[in-house]
DNA sequence: TGCACGATTCTCT
DNA sequence: GAGAATCGTGCAA
């Protein structure tokens, strides 16, 4: 069962820690990938410097984050990468969203494989940055707008993570945001192994 | 119309 | 730890 979009209309801190541990899945016309999420972001517009939405800046490209919650948010980065996120929150039309930084992999690891490219693509490294594991999930600009509460592409529900096994801790690439570099808005599983390097 | 730059990754050193 | 790759986007002009 898809998380319902219920889910995602709560503060983008609650859903960043409440996506922790759950499955993500896409269900490809070139196969089924899916990882357990281990690493996440909050980003909240517009009062947050580091996010795509602040000062309420609404353009064609963070569009989908003013409306439904629950729905993909995928950004063209540095010219060569994709990033992936989930528009929340509990304010119909605040522009807030997680970020999904790394994964587990759990199902179609040999298409993962493929598609992130054959050499030196060890399971440790095939998911853990949000570039990576979109490339991995086979996630590129006709993934942006999806709605996530439906296949193809989904949460699946899964048992908490009990809060002791979270780490919170900085924002990583948003050095330029100020005083909101520092917001403990960055999620993790302590101990997992498939968590981002940095 | 032009131009600077980024919620990153990989490859050296 | 530093630097390059690489281009869509946003904003100034």
């Amino acid at each position: 069962m898809p998380l319902p979009r219920t889910f995602y209309e709560e503060d983008a801190i609650v859903v960043a820690k409440s996506l922790l541990g759950k499955l993500f899945v896409h269900e490809s016309e070139s196969g089924v990938t899916a990882g357990k999420v281990v690493e996440t972001e909050a980003y909240r517009g517009p009062e947050d410097k580091a996010a795509h939405s602040f000062g309420g800046r609404r353009t064609a490209r963070n569009e989908v984050m003013f409306g439904e919650k629950g729905r993909a948010y995928v950004y063209f980065i540095y010219g060569l990468y994709w990033c992936f996120n989930v528009t929340a929150g509990n304010v119909i039309g605040k522009p807030e969203a997680v970020l999904i930084r790394a994964l587990e992999p759990v199902a179609g690891l040999e298409l993962m494989v493929k598609r992130r490219g054959d050499s030196s693509t060890k399971n440790s490294s095939l998911t853990n940055g949000p570039s990576k594991l979109c490339m991995a999930m086979g996630i590129s600009k006709s993934q942006n707008k999806a709605d996530v509460t439906i296949p193809p592409l989904y949460f699946e529900k899964a048992a908490p993570i009990s809060e002791e096994d979270i780490v919170t801790t900085k924002r990583i690439g948003v050095e330029y945001a100020a005083e909101w570099k520092d917001r403990l808005w960055r999620f993790y599983i302590k101990g997992n192994k498939f968590t981002s390097a940095k």
